[in-house]
DNA sequence: CCATGTTTTGTAATCGTTGCCAGAACTATT
DNA sequence: AATAGTTCTGGCAACGATTACAAAACATGG
């Protein structure tokens, strides 16, 4: 292993001159720099990032906690954090909890001992020191940053969109279809992003004079397969929907697949909203009407509030609500009957 | 910043005492390591990882490389990469290239500083440090795994299917179904693994008698639009293929659109089989049949041969080829009229 | 050619740990 | 109580860079 020393007792200066040429070029006589860039050449010597940080007080490297990697709007929102970590000199280091605390812990203890600057949240877990300090605890600080989830009491920057609206929008749209009956198949009830969806779904069917039923509420965990299934339960009831809103695309993909099988036609008989705008919901069949969350738009905002955060910069706003939109394709695309 | 000095003096011990309560606790009387726990707990200590690394060989740290992440048979490798990383004591970085050399070349260089251990690779980019040494030029060394794809001439860890099979594979299951105009949808023809897949194909065909047509091969770029963009130009052909090979399940998915919106019927019309069997296709209209590809093993597999390579422990096989296997569903399920 | 001011350069301290080594503190044995 | 043999502990030198500070080299003007 080839070290600043080498370099500097081989150029015949001293480290301090190869230090500078490499952080300060201009610092250094020409004559001495070309020497040193030579030497460096002909060593592959390259300089020990370790070695560098410890005399920084930071990392520049962000952890994304993700619940599922392979869950696609995750990994769209990863994808543009990603983008955006990189242009402002950030790493990102993806972390994936598949929904379990050591999984996280693991990966905020990364931030206690330095490793990493700061965590941002895309999931609806929270550290378990985190969760100490909630509880009025006194633990270590960490550098947080929530997108998608919000956390009541938890006064940390957090990027959002608003569910309820956006659960009430898709809702509404089905109304607007002439659906009457309207189901539901929510994520799980644990994350305060489900619940809003559900709130939303409840606040409009209420607003439009329809009964929520409890037998039109099934509760999925935001999977194919279990979309599948509530979609199933669903047409097992006495009373089958003629418009359903699925809380994520996957679950609506997995709901058609079930309509399908029953030789239902969509829209037709059953009208489909779904969430989140995953191409695959643009390609299925029929294609997928859903609400687009700002992905880019949610990486973006995360990370540059991480930045904030970590040079202790203000934030305009500690709470960042954007915009979703209704993107309509044919699942809901000719109306039910007019009452 | 609390360091293990001030634990030290607070706790009345040396730094030496410190460290070995942390790293070996048994070498340290119980009364002054219950002490040194206290004050630890206390003070919120967390030793700084970054000076722990300073003294140590390696960093534990593997960066996986993906052209997108957003693609989910690459985040499904990434989480099993993940999972086996984990056990094995290694943190995942994810580095996403989008198919830029430079963004490559960054995280390569993560390598050579040390930040990190080394490279699992699963696309088609190599640094170019590594091309540099393919070439004959004198380059520092990167521990590297390659998974999915092969490069020719260069000697490093392989974890692989045969494509060539897989492929001929899935063009043989269309022939015993009775089609006789096969088409195929490639992936782009730089990768090796797109063009081992299309000579498969074409082997395929050849074996079976069948003509291999110029005008029956279409290059996509694995994404569900350029499936739809190939499926279309495909249609619009003066000989409408009565079956197509799509290189991946996302492609197949674009095309399954274009074929629904000419109206036509699957498999009736256009038996389909894609590859990689992702979630999605499972549920696609029709379900897909495709080629499994074992994406766990994969994942497994290029952990550990990274992990001999880091500990320069000898590999049982340099290059490992796993198998694959027909899945089939509806997209293939009727026979299309026999000669 | 000297005094002075401006670049450049080198020395050495520093970052927070680990781990070697020597010495201190015990325990056991006579 | 003295000795030998163990276990524990503390001091200090690494690890490989950065950087403050001082010294050296150079430039400028009189």
């Amino acid at each position: 292993m080839v070290t600043i020393r080498d370099i500097a007792k081989s150029a015949g200066v001293s480290v301090a001159t190869v230090s500078r040429t490499l952080s300060d070029p201009e610092a250094v006589r020409p004559i001495k720099r070309e020497k040193v860039l030579q030497t460096i050449a002909e060593m592959n010597y390259a300089p020990n990032a370790i070695a560098r940080q410890l005399r920084r007080p930071r990392n520049e490297t962000i952890i994304v906690i993700v619940p599922a990697i392979a869950n696609p709007f995750f990994s769209g929102i990863v994808q543009s954090i990603e983008n955006v970590a990189h242009d402002l000199g950030y790493r990102i280091l993806i972390g994936e909890t598949r929904g379990e605390q050591e999984r996280l812990d693991y990966y905020a203890d990364m931030v206690l001992t330095r490793m990493a600057d700061g965590l941002i949240l895309l999931g609806s877990l929270l550290p378990t020191v985190v969760r100490a300090k909630l509880e009025g605890g006194r633990a270590p600080h960490i550098p947080l940053v929530l997108a998608c989830e919000r956390f009541d009491g938890l006064d940390c920057p957090n990027v959002v969109i608003d569910n309820v609206v956006a659960g009430a929008l898709a809702v509404q749209h089905l109304v607007a279809r002439g659906c009457r009956r309207i189901a539901t198949i929510s994520g799980p009830l644990a994350n305060t992003l489900s619940q809003d969806r559900l709130r939303g779904y409840c606040e409009a069917l209420r607003a439009a004079g329809l009964a929520v039923a409890e037998t039109g509420i099934e509760e999925g965990d935001f999977s194919i397969d279990s979309g599948y299934g509530a979609m199933q339960r669903l047409l097992n009831k006495a009373i089958v929907p003629d418009g359903v809103f699925c809380a994520n695309d996957e679950m609506a993909i997995g709901a058609q697949q079930a309509i399908r099988e029953r030789g239902l036609a969509m829209p037709a008989d059953i009208a489909l909203v779904g969430f989140d705008d995953l191409r695959f919901g643009a390609f299925a069949a029929p294609p997928l009407t859903t609400i687009r969350q700002p992905t880019s738009q949610i990486g973006e905002t995360a990370v540059k509030m991480m930045d904030a955060v970590l040079h202790k910069r203000p934030l305009e706003q500690r709470k960042v609500v954007l915009l979703h939109e209704l993107v309509e394709r044919e699942s809901t695309a000719r109306a039910c009957v007019q009452i």
